[in-house]
Parts: C-alpha cells; structure tokens; sequence
DNA sequence: TCTGGGGTCCTAGGACCC
DNA sequence: TCTGGGGTCCTAGGACCC
C-alpha cells in the first residue's frame, strides 16, 4: 500500500505555526515579486481567492475581507519542511519514505497489516500536527495516482473525513473514481482534460476502463498506459529512491521593475549562476553545458504569457566544472551575445545541463594546478553561506546594490532559521 | 501599473554511421 | 541502370507536477 502525505496549505500553515492569531482567519502567500497567490488557507478559499491567480486582481476582495498577506519567506518554508519529513521517517523509517515535494511526501505502508491501515493513517496525521504543528491529509491506496484522488477527497470534506481517506476496496474505489473529474487526476492536465471532455471521457472511472491501446495512442503514449494502470490499482509508478542528483539545474527570477541596463543584467546572471553553482556543489555535480536566457518585457495580455519570447544561448564548456568563477565568465559572455541595447528586460536565468559527477572531472591538458585551491575557496564559501543561510559571502560581478532584485514586501521574519529573528514569548 | 520558479519524463525527427 | 535497412545520439518541444 501506498500513502500520500500533503501539508493542508503548507505555507499558510507555516505562517500560522508563529502568529497563532491567524488561526481560523483568512490568510494568502505570494509568489516570489509578490506576483500570484500560491497558498490560500480554507477561510481564503472560502471567500473566494483564486489559486495561482495574479495578486493585484484578487486585491480588491483580499482587503475588503482583511485577509492577511505574506510575501514568501523560503527559509521558514523549507525548515518546517524538513521537520514535517523527519517526523515522517521517525514513523516509517526513512527507507520507506520519498519526499516529493516541499509539502508532500509518498510513504510505502507495506508493513503494516491491512486491518490496521486505518489507525495508522490516523495516528500519522495526528503525530505530524503534534510534533511540527502543521495539519497534513493523508491519502492511503495501492497506488500513487489512487492515493492522490484519496487525498484529494480527504482534502475536499475534512469535517467528514478527519483529512484522512482509504482507498483499500474496490467498492471504495470504484465510488471515488466515479466522482472523481478527469481534471482532478493527478497526471491529467488542462490539455488532456480537454481532449477527454471532448471524447465524453469526463469521470475517473470512464478512462480506468479505457484500453491500454487506446491510452497509448491518445495520452502520450507509456505515460497514458501507466496512468490508466495506476487507476485500475495496477502499481506502475515506481517509488524513487531518496536523493536522486538533478540532471538540470535552474536558477531564474522575474525582476523588481524593467530592467535596461548591461551592467544590471550582467549582476543579476553573475548572481543567478552563484546559486546555481552552489545546487551544483550541494549534489557534487559539475556541469558540461551552460545557457542564459532574458525575457524582453512585452505588452502581452494572452492567456499564455508564461511562454513569452525568451531569448537564449549556450556555451558548452570546455571541461565540466562546478567553480562560481568558471561559470560566470561565460554566463556574462553570453549575455552580451544576446542582449540588445535599448530593450527593457523583466526577467532572466541560467540553466546548467549535462551534469556529471564531481569526482569523474575529465583532466585538462591546460589547467594550471590551482583547482585545488579553488574547491577549498568554493568549500569555504559555501559553508559561510549555508550556515548563514544567505548570501554573506559573495563574487563581486553580482553586484552590491542589487536595485533590480524582486519585490517581498509582506515577509514574515524567518524564526527558525535565523538568532536574531528567533520568535519570542513575552 | 501589476501574472513564480523550479523540475521531470517522453516522443518525434534529424544527423550520422555502417 | 540503380539508391536499403537498421541502429544510435542529440535536440526541441510538449505535457505534466507542485
């Protein structure tokens, strides 16, 4: 049997561990720039705050209904995470849990007897909210994609289901997949929801019964296959084992305001490759590829805005490093490659690719010794930052002033990560 | 005025090889 | 005169997730 463990608004809830007077009142989060809402608790769902919609078009309702608004506050955040998946592995054992996702996380209940499931998914939920202070649904099914829908309907009717549901009998499934929309499947989006509708496949139950010919030609071929599997109870998403390493790393952000100017541009991308560099060292990865892209700020008010015209080049290195200095060199070369003078820019990023082991570095005939110094320095930095938790440590290319940075205007203090922003009881 | 920041997997098609 | 049949690797792009 599988479960799936999901933090009730996760980072409302973060909020509200410290500031009890939120309890049982409406509260929103921000995306980085304060640009959509990305976690609503129950009350803000109630009055009727969109999920991932913009921020400034839900303002209205937000202040006539005093909801309380926090920018995101990525420390806190990713602390409590690690507390909620501690708790997890304590109850488990780690072996048996693989995280997903900042708020959720699979767990393999094999161990434990059938008739027992029950109790146990409780006692999980309860044990997490005792220790973290975090409220979690569980969903507990044969397979992922069914522990999902579980989840989804403990979510949906907590006064009825305590936040905890079992899909352990086919009676229960095949009553939850009938009242389960395509769209509510976990592996079903917007264009597959659509095409399902179209073809008058509109419940879960409707695709479980699907062929596997048929999900093979019409949902992308062995995913749709495994899906419909998932449904039917068939185990076909394997768990992943912990601390898999990243084959790509990111580091892109949207800017405060337009961004014009070479030299800001050139800080910002200096300061993105630092921390992409540092999640290269963290996995102890080096990297083969760089690429760096803008995005030209455009007056475009189409659904798709998130496909705006980036423009991007990339740079395969000479040999794979993970070095800050090595790769910001080329990054800002590329920049100059593709910047046009004139143009307003809103946003930019790197993206490191053909990642390899640190280890199996392939030697260059031309390198002058001093990569030895230079991992102790790349090490020394790291540590400073890490214990910091920010940037105290850094290149001087990423600048000082940083003008462009983004918005967070609403944060709440970082309580647990920081001495001088420790909560105090008075 | 104002719309996030990461990731994953899979497929199709082109280049190239023998 | 005549122009195969495999295979691999890479890239771009689509779809999805939170």
């Amino acid at each position: 049997m599988n479960a799936i463990v999901d933090c009730n608004s996760f980072y409302c809830s973060c909020e509200r561990v410290f500031k009890p007077e939120l309890w049982n009142k409406p509260v929103v989060v921000l995306s980085n720039n304060d640009g959509c809402i990305v976690s609503r608790s129950d009350e803000a769902k109630k009055i009727g705050v969109r999920m991932a919609g913009p921020y400034f078009q839900a303002k209205h309702v937000i202040e006539k209904n005093n909801v309380k608004v926090f920018s995101s506050n990525y420390h806190l955040y990713g602390d409590m995470s690690m507390r909620v998946m501690d708790t997890l592995r304590e109850l488990v054992g780690k072996e048996n849990v693989e995280v997903y996702s900042v708020d959720e996380a699979f767990l393999n209940l094999d161990k434990i007897p059938f008739e027992q499931l029950e109790k146990f998914a409780n006692e999980l939920k309860e044990t997490v909210e005792m220790w973290t202070g975090i409220s979690v649904s569980v969903g507990v099914a044969p397979t992922k994609v069914l522990a999902k829908i579980a989840n989804h309907i403990a979510k949906k009717d907590k006064a009825k289901t305590n936040c905890v549901t079992l899909l352990i009998t086919e009676e229960q499934q095949r009553t939850a997949l009938q009242q389960t929309r395509v769209n509510e499947i976990w592996g079903v989006g917007g264009a597959y929801a659509n095409k399902l509708i179209n073809w008058g496949i509109t419940s879960a139950w409707d695709l479980r019964n699907m062929p596997d010919e048929w999900a093979h030609t019409n949902m992308g071929g062995v995913v749709g296959v495994r899906l419909v599997k998932e449904l039917m109870g068939i185990p076909s998403i394997i768990m992943k084992k912990e601390l898999e390493t990243k084959k790509m790393i990111a580091t892109t952000r949207m800017f405060g305001r337009p961004v014009t100017e070479l030299f800001e541009l050139k800080e910002a991308i200096a300061t993105y490759t630092s921390r992409a560099a540092e999640k290269l060292r963290r996995q102890h990865s080096a990297a083969n590829t760089i690429s760096v892209f803008i995005v030209p700020k455009e007056e475009s008010h189409s659904a798709d805005f998130h496909h705006g015209a980036s423009i991007s080049s990339h740079a395969n290195l000479e040999s794979a490093t993970s070095f800050t200095n090595e790769l910001i060199k080329p990054a800002v070369r590329l920049l100059d490659d593709i910047f046009e003078n004139g143009r307003a820019y809103k946003k930019a990023g790197v993206m490191l690719s053909g990642l390899v082991p640190d280890r199996s570095i392939q030697g260059n005939f031309f390198s002058d010794g001093s990569k030895g110094v230079h991992r102790f320095l790349m090490s020394a930095v790291d540590n400073v930052n890490f214990s910091m938790r920010d940037d105290v440590v850094k290149f001087g290319a990423s600048g000082v002033n940083k003008d462009w940075k983004m918005r967070q205007e609403l944060r709440s203090e970082r309580y647990s990560t920081r001495w001088e922003e420790l909560f105090e009881v008075s």
